[in-house]
DNA sequence: GGCGTAAGTAACTAAACAGTTATTTCAGGC
DNA sequence: GCCTGAAATAACTGTTTAGTTACTTACGCC
């Protein structure tokens, strides 16, 4: 009769056993998913390079996801929520208005180049109509303070004779985005057409300075 | 001895013979193409859903372009031609300056709103660093009279007074754009969290106005 | 210390998919 | 009218891929 048999890892070259850990295991596939999706896109993405990167068994995805559909979803609610959260966080009615408008345009410029993962998998979101977001109340319910926290900015330039009344800070706020995201986005194409690198530093430094002036200019008096 | 076969097409039904026509054949495998990857991405396309949809069969699509990615890059080709040809042929140079800023500005809006397949073949292409683009020297070429239009509209505004000096063509480009694009690109999330919906013609209406202000605010005196 | 449950694994499967092969059909030049 | 090369077709192939099955191993609880 053999002796007992240890466990995998024992047996190979004496690793110490499998260490448990549910917690950690489903914050290494988001991790390795945000990675891929973001890499590749959702069709473009490969479960079995997501398992392998999060080195995990693929069967443990798929106990702890579902199906590679809802793990797009898992990862998109992850950063959903964050940039939701990152945003609330934020205080721009703290000092002058015109210095809070700086800080919403500095705040975004960040994130955007902080989490390039983020462009791609907000486009792979898009070409599928946004379906994954559309299944997610709490979203709007995060959302809305910063709503309420930027008509509050406005609303105090306003006062402070900074800014022009009649703005609408959902457009300011789209706008803001979608100046920062088209560029980097877009920028392969652009460097092409305009032949130079636009993720350069110094591009990038004077796109942020571009956006700051455009917000600027839009809520002028 | 059997009486002399007919085409296959003759046999079904007795259906005419299939007609042959190579430029045909091309321009609706192209045509196929361009719906089935804007809707899917590159890695979500099924060649054979091109195919199906082009009523060709399959190996006439490899017999013209090759595989899968080169038919892609021969899409975007295609759609980087059009986007250049139809920019080039505005004139931007007849008439006040303030309206020539304003014809850019709905023909931007205007194309994006009419070819929404580009957005999301633009989005597929730079997923993948814009390497189809890249190969293609003619793009620069194409494009260089149209920015040349642009610095001439501005040159012009700040010799009538209307435009203040020092604005760059290229950055004023990217802002119409980046503002049409972003706003169309991503207005499913953006309606979800904006609770409203982005498409609906009078927001659309709106965002147009919303974009000839800012690019009238930006090159303000 | 043994028992039930959850974590983890390896090997498998059925379907989907890009790309080919082998063959037939058409059309224009001679 | 026949010959040649291009256009077109159907059926196939080898691989990749998402998802499963059947099993083993660890851990907390009593």
């Amino acid at each position: 009769m053999p002796a007992k048999i240890d466990s995998k890892a024992a047996r190979q070259a004496g690793k110490e056993r499998v260490r448990r850990d549910p917690d950690a295991s489903q914050r290494r596939i988001l991790a390795a998913a945000t990675e891929v999706f973001a890499a590749q896109g959702l069709d473009g993405a490969r479960v079995d390079e997501i398992a392998d990167r999060a080195g995990i068994n693929k069967r443990m995805l798929y106990h702890y996801f579902g199906n590679k559909d809802e793990l797009f979803g898992a990862v998109l609610n992850e950063l959903y929520e964050t940039i939701c959260r990152d945003s609330a966080a934020l205080d721009l009615n703290a000092g002058p208005p015109p210095e809070g408008l700086a800080r919403l345009v500095d705040f975004v410029v960040d994130y955007y180049l902080g989490n390039p993962h983020a462009i791609t998998l907000l486009n792979a979101e898009n070409l599928h109509k946004a379906r994954h977001l559309k299944t997610s109340e709490r979203i709007r319910a995060i959302h809305l303070p910063f709503e309420e926290m930027l008509e509050e900015l406005l609303a105090r330039g306003v006062a402070t004779n900074d800014f022009r009344s009649g703005v609408s800070g959902a457009r300011l706020y789209i706008s803001i985005v979608g100046l920062t995201y088209y560029y980097l986005s877009n920028g392969h194409s652009l460097s092409v057409f305009f032949d130079r690198d636009l993720y350069d530093r110094k591009e990038l430094k004077a796109w942020r300075q571009h956006i700051h002036e455009m917000a600027q200019r839009f809520v002028a008096v």
